[in-house]
RNA sequence: GGCCCGUUCGUCUAGCCUGGCCUAGGACGCCGCCCUCUCACGGCGGAAACAGGGGUUCGAAUCCCCUACGGGCUACCA
């Protein structure tokens, strides 16, 4: 069994967005399908305007936080121009490669002449004014790529252009550049966007000019975002950094996008890592695109939030809380917070949101207050709770609620009346915890002392 | 314009290759009911799709053709 090596190209412009994290997951599964395959990242980064160190770092840095860890990269353009010289050497010196002065006007005038046929140039010695490297494109016959999602798709050769793979100054152009590496790298799979299928026969054709083999190839679908368009930067897509900030399971992160374009059978939405590696395989890929919607994930996420053991889940919350400065981070009873609040939350953002009374001073929401406390009996009642729950001892969840429900039943009032007046007088809102959690998670002094506060706004 | 790719509920998808088991299945979301101290969670039920038109066939979501619509590429960007 031979190896088999996955290629992940994202663009390091410090923005790993949804599609781009998609693909480097897909390849990532394909790569740890088997211990002697890897993952080989390289980057694309001609650009050298937006590929600083710093939005290396980046995307780097929300690939870790996705789990999809490389084994050998990350392999920078910028950083690779002798094998892009040579290589450019070789193909000018055998004749598959000439360097032409046309310039975009004149190769769009001369295919006008041409009836659409593709641009051939003609060739001049290096140096000449303007000249860049063209490859040299059959006349005759096509250029077929063989896709592992889509099938056969063959480009005429007659149409394709003599493209340009270097610039006068020989620095690299991408269609070349990444056929070089593809071969250089040992590449046995490129699965990438769609975008790049019509790149493809150009990749193909310099392959066949270096005399190498082609790799397999795989183009998966394109996000779209709600509306329908096609996701980019500057059309809301979202980023994994955006996820992570937001309180978002890297699991479920990772069990949402496989779905995003695959599907493994009828029936099965939850896929643990480990299923995802087992099951994943290029063939069942969606051909059309997929729109990428949050609200699928956020209820995913919960799920995951849910399944997860307390300790763990308070162990993720105390991270995410302290690396944005959010009190209660190391407070003792961040666990029992969390185990309160666990069910109702579907990000770790929620968490503090619903918990976040007890780790510091009330915050009186005044529509909160002026719709709960406006109501007839709030005062006596809140009086009356208090009072029970001063003689509560030890004052835990299952004493608070014996001390409240006796309460309920000796005033005959409904227990919404009893409880948000309490509520509100503890928490500031009317949606927190359970209001027995949200007592004994304050203990009784700064409990009794919020109900005092409150009865004396009354 | 040329070339290439695509089109199943609002959304993610199963089914398509190997026509009949599809009165098209599941999930998110939505609506209703139940549970309930708020919000959630959970349970139950509901509305909701084969882009359109032609063929082929006893039979088509599935095969073929056309049209429409969407997207990509067509840079000395990646």
């Amino acid at each position: 069994m031979s190896a088999h090596r996955y290629r992940f190209a994202p663009s390091p412009t410090g923005f790993l967005h949804i599609g781009g994290a998609r693909t480097a997951l897909y390849n990532w599964l394909l790569a740890r399908k088997s211990p002697e395959d890897a993952l080989v990242l390289r980057l694309e980064d001609t650009d050298r305007e937006r590929s600083t160190d710093e939005a290396v770092a980046q995307i780097l840095d929300a690939m870790e936080w996705l789990g999809l860890d490389y084994d050998e990269g990350p392999f920078r353009q910028t950083e690779r121009s002798d094998i892009y010289a040579e290589r450019l050497e070789k193909l000018l010196s055998s004749g598959a490669a000439y360097w032409d002065t046309a310039g975009a006007g004149e190769v769009k005038l001369a295919k006008e002449r041409s009836g659409g046929a593709g641009y051939r140039g003609t060739p001049v010695p290096e140096g000449t004014a303007g000249a860049a490297v063209r490859l040299r494109v059959p006349d005759e016959g096509h250029t077929t790529v063989n896709d592992v999602i889509r099938g056969e798709s063959a480009f005429e050769n007659r149409l394709l252009d003599d493209f340009v793979i270097a610039r006068a100054d020989r620095t690299p152009l991408y269609n070349f550049a990444v056929a070089v590496d593809d071969t250089d790298m040992g590449v046995t799979h490129v699965v990438r966007g769609e975008d790049h299928l019509s790149n493809t026969p150009r990749q193909l054709l310099v392959l066949k000019a270096l005399g190498a083999d082609p790799p397999l190839y795989a183009h998966l679908p394109l996000l779209h975002g709600t509306d329908g368009k096609p996701l980019s930067k500057r059309h809301g897509a979202a980023s994994v950094q955006e996820l992570r900030d937001i309180g978002y399971l890297p699991e479920a992160v990772r069990n949402y996008l496989a779905l995003l374009g695959w599907g493994y059978d009828a029936e099965t939405t939850f896929f643990t890592t480990h299923d995802l590696i087992e099951k994943f395989s290029l063939e069942r890929v969606s051909r059309s695109p997929a729109v990428f919607d949050e609200q699928k994930l956020s209820w995913m996420n919960g799920h995951y939030i849910r399944e997860m053991d307390t300790a763990e889940l308070t162990r993720r919350v105390a991270e995410w809380m302290a690396a944005r400065d959010i009190s209660g981070a190391d407070d003792p009873r961040l666990e029992q917070a969390v185990a309160a609040v666990k069910d109702k939350v579907s990000t770790l953002a929620e968490v503090p949101r619903l918990v976040g009374f007890a780790f510091g001073p009330v915050e009186t929401d005044p529509k909160a207050w002026d719709k709960v406390m406006g109501k007839e009996g709030a005062r006596d009642l809140l009086e009356r709770a208090r009072t029970a729950l001063a003689g509560v001892d030890p004052f835990d969840e299952a004493q608070i609620e014996q001390a409240l429900q006796r309460v309920v039943e000796d005033t005959g009032a409904k227990p919404g009346a009893v409880y948000q007046p309490l509520r509100v007088a503890i928490t500031g809102k009317t949606v927190s915890a359970g209001i027995f959690e949200s007592l004994a998670l304050l203990e009784r002094e700064e409990a009794l002392q919020r109900i005092d506060q409150a009865l004396d706004r009354l």
